[in-house]
DNA sequence: TTTGAAATAT
DNA sequence: CATATTTCAA
């Protein structure tokens, strides 16, 4: 192993010391490749036929990070039988023929990436990349002893200093936001800590930390996107992010699109609600950042954090509010609560299941929870203005209830249309607003009984 | 630990 | 007042 758990502080050079393999038969420009790598500090082990290779990636398992195998006219097929015993193995295909279908099925294959020879000093410095990439797509209980460090390595880098100390923090967070654009390049000592995350349209910026349960720092996000397939099996490896974004779209339908994110652009995108923030311009509410003030989960790499970081960024403002920044539930934001709400029905309809399908970097549960209370409570005093704000005029997935709003319909209804303008929420009946209450303070309890309050609590009128 | 309601803050 | 967060008891 290069480099174990505890190395991590002394891995200063991330790439350095990743073990290659090469599989190249022509022994020559197999040395120009090895020598070049290795003046990039990887480590290279060259092979010259499929048997010694397949031999040694089974002698000894997970002692390389990376592989790169030629293919050409006359190896595919021992090219392909690699990738398919490799499986685990990031490889990188290297060719001299522009074939389309050999690169398809050696991509189908699992391959990492198919290069066209020769080789630029770019494409090989960065095969790292790949190997991360394996790191963080593979199942935590599959990472192998050489994939994990990389991980953690990872993992480190992309851990926020910041969250150990509180308040602070997040002002400058603001400030460094209008002026970080491009600190993605030269990340040493100071990783940068704006690995651009997925954003929504509602949330431009993406990154927000809560202090609580809830907070998922960027690197969790990654991996649990990567978990769920959302992010897809793009395995090229580029200088650009490829994000999967919610976008709501004018007619209130939920459209998905991916949009491709160059890393030095994202930050400008942040905006930040403030008091006296020069207007947000409309596109975007905005989450905010948060201080951090409590324990940090991150366990393993706890250590890692940098104090330095805090006394980087004076407080401008001097102020010490702990109480976290709103978030703006812009119409789109509540729009999908909402069909959260919808799909999870009211039997289900808790602040952390909402939360989960609501699938909003950095909002928490609290907000959610707030937010469902908030509503309630609107819904009883002015039943009628609000639930028209509820509604959704053209999206079918609400439904109304005549009588007792049962939970069980399916998720989604993309087009169902109604003609009545009777719209209302499955929770919320202008008419019905105190059953509702009631309801949702009692899932169990399914008896409708119009025009008799429950509530869990006496409430102080 | 999570929830809904109440208390507060902005 | 509106609307968010925080606190708190269950």
């Amino acid at each position: 192993m290069v480099c174990t758990a505890d190395d991590l502080l002394g891995w200063k050079d991330f790439p350095k010391g990743l073990k290659v393999l090469l599989l190249k038969e022509d022994g020559i420009s197999a040395t120009e490749i090895k020598s070049k790598l290795e003046e990039m500090d990887y480590i290279v082990s060259t092979l010259f036929n499929l048997d010694d290779a397949l031999m040694e990636i089974s002698n000894k398992p997970g002692s390389f990070h990376v592989a790169i195998v030629e293919v050409s006219t006359n190896n595919q097929h021992e090219c392909f039988k690699f990738l398919e015993t490799a499986r685990d193995l990031p490889t990188i295909m290297i060719s001299n023929i522009q074939c389309l279908s050999t690169m398809m099925k050696c991509i189908a294959l699992g391959a990492a990436e198919f290069l066209q020879q020769p080789l630029s000093e770019d494409k090989l410095r960065n095969i790292w990349q790949h190997v991360v990439h394996k790191a963080f797509n593979a199942k935590e209980s599959d990472l192998t002893k050489s994939l994990k460090p990389i991980k953690d390595t990872v993992v480190s880098m992309l851990q926020l200093p910041r969250e150990t100390n509180d308040t602070e923090d997040y002002n400058l967070l603001e400030t460094e936001n209008s002026a970080q654009s491009r600190e993605c390049e030269n990340e040493q000592s100071t990783v940068s800590d704006k690995f651009p995350a997925p954003s929504t349209p509602q949330l431009k910026q993406g990154c927000r930390f809560s202090d609580d349960g809830d907070c998922q720092d960027h690197t969790n996000f990654l991996v649990d996107k990567a978990h769920r397939g959302i992010e897809g099996e793009s395995k090229s490896v580029d200088t650009t992010c490829n994000y999967l974004v919610a976008e709501t779209t004018s007619d209130n339908s939920l459209a998905e699109v991916t949009v491709t994110v160059d890393p030095s652009t994202t930050a400008s995108e942040a905006m930040i609600k403030e008091e006296d923030s020069l207007e947000n311009s409309r596109s975007g509410s905005s989450l905010v950042s948060h201080p951090q003030r409590k324990e940090n989960k991150t366990d393993s790499i706890s250590e890692v954090k940098n104090p330095r970081r805090a006394s980087l960024h004076p407080n401008p403002c001097g102020k010490k509010s702990n109480r976290k920044m709103k978030v703006d539930w812009t119409p789109d934001l509540h729009k999908r609560f909402v069909q959260a709400v919808e799909q999870l029905g009211v039997d289900q309809a808790i602040p952390s299941r909402i939360l989960d399908l609501m699938k909003v970097e950095g909002l928490t549960r609290h907000n959610v929870a707030s937010h469902l209370q908030y509503r309630m409570q609107r819904r009883h005093i002015a039943p009628k203005d609000d639930d028209r704000r509820w509604q959704h005029p053209r999206d079918s997935i609400q439904r109304v209830y005549p009588q007792k709003p049962i939970m069980a319909y399916p998720p989604y209804h993309p087009n169902h249309g109604f003609s009545t303008n009777q719209f209302y929420p499955v929770w919320g009946h202008p008419s019905n607003h105190l059953q509702n209450i009631q309801m949702w303070g009692h899932p169990g309890f399914h008896t409708w009984h119009p025009g008799v309050k429950f509530s869990r609590t006496a409430q102080p009128e």
